[in-house]
DNA sequence: GCGGCGGGTGACCCGCCGGTAACATCCCCG
DNA sequence: CGGGGATGTTACCGGCGGGTCACCCGCCGC
């Protein structure tokens, strides 16, 4: 046999650099998202993208970089999503449907990456706190605005219930996604945005007709 | 003065097991809520105390018993709380605005000890992840309980709704906490029952399941 | 063919921290 | 008083895992 050779094993073609980024960011998403920001070893991580520590060292500066770039990309995914639920229509009972809509797909997206927001477990870390704070405020703020400008809420009241409409349609969307196969997400998004629309419309002073 | 004797300073006074064991849990809750659990250290805690590092070991078998001790405490107080505002009355928006004071109360307790619960870095574990699980499932089921009841929803229908619930007080809440000082305990559980309750009462007095 | 460079590797280092072994002290009880 | 069982302490171990060093290939232009 020809012994000889060296294992030519190419185990993974090269890649040129860019591709091979997008590829180790992929591997690092799916480690995260299964076992954790520390429960994942970044052998682990280069392992699935079949390549070696170092390679890994060579795109992200360490491990807590590498998080916050697959971080801020789902922060950032979550927040355009409800920003256009509420930029979308003028109708509100549309609005509440779409972000409603936003957070059910955000969850149920990617294999999971929106675990990396809802529960991750580097909170401590303060550019991870902050980032997450960021994108919660961005979408509280959206719904906030609409909120204030119809109903004439002071701006703290606004907040608080556009926050908790917030936290309405993430654990609702949690539970659904845990519960998957005896409800579909359509009917699950009109029965939570029905019950956020009966909760927040005719709230103080709201003109808008209440739905028949 | 008595300097030959070699240092007897007596740093704490010696304590029976079970108030040792107490002071632990309380040092151990302050380190764990600071600094989550995966930052924090054993010495920390054992610093905190004002003790050394083996005496833990000899009232906890583990970092990882330890946390859970604390965890399952403050999970059982949250449910309990719960349980209760939905069974100290009859009166459905009575109940709505308990099971929210429930919340903002929990929230605003012993030094942010609901951290452990709402926020952990340890969901990974597996018991972890079932503690808090079983937590969360007991506060929708006391809630879906009553929704069921008197709204003749589907199980399924009466879950999501009761889990919406408890993310609107949940996660308003915790705004509520970060933003301290702007808005009272009362006025705001105030508005948020009051959304809640808006949202929930008059629900699909359930013509029929909407059969998709 | 050959130099050099981009892409990749195996082996290693080392600090942190959970956990432990061995030794000291206090106090009660007979 | 003196033995013994709680109660505590100092000092140490060991491994896990993030991060790095020195080196290796194959391809390209000349």
């Amino acid at each position: 046999m020809q012994s000889s050779r060296p294992v030519p094993v190419r185990r993974t073609s090269r890649l040129p650099r860019g591709a091979r980024r997008l590829q180790l960011l992929q591997a690092a998403q799916e480690v995260f998202v299964a076992h954790g920001f520390h429960a994942a070893a970044m052998d682990d991580i280069a392992d699935r993208a079949g390549v070696s520590k170092p390679v890994l060292y060579q795109h992200f500066p360490g491990k807590r970089e590498l998080y916050l770039a697959l971080l801020e990309q789902q922060v950032t995914e979550l927040t355009d999503r409800v920003r256009e639920a509420m930029a979308g229509t003028e109708d509100n009972r549309q609005r509440v449907h779409g972000a409603v809509g936003a957070y059910f797909d955000f969850v149920d997206a990617d294999g999971g990456a929106f675990r990396l927001v809802f529960e991750s477990d580097l909170r401590n870390d303060e550019d991870v706190r902050t980032l997450v704070d960021r994108g919660n405020r961005a979408c509280v703020e959206a719904i906030a605005e609409v909120i204030r400008g119809d109903t004439g809420s002071s701006p703290e009241q606004a907040h608080l219930l556009a926050s908790g409409l917030t936290g309405l349609a993430e654990t609702s969307a949690r539970w659904w996604l845990a519960q998957k196969g005896t409800v579909s997400r359509d009917e699950a998004v009109s029965l939570m945005s029905a019950l956020a629309w009966r909760g927040i419309s005719r709230f103080p002073r709201v003109e808008g007709d209440p739905p028949s």
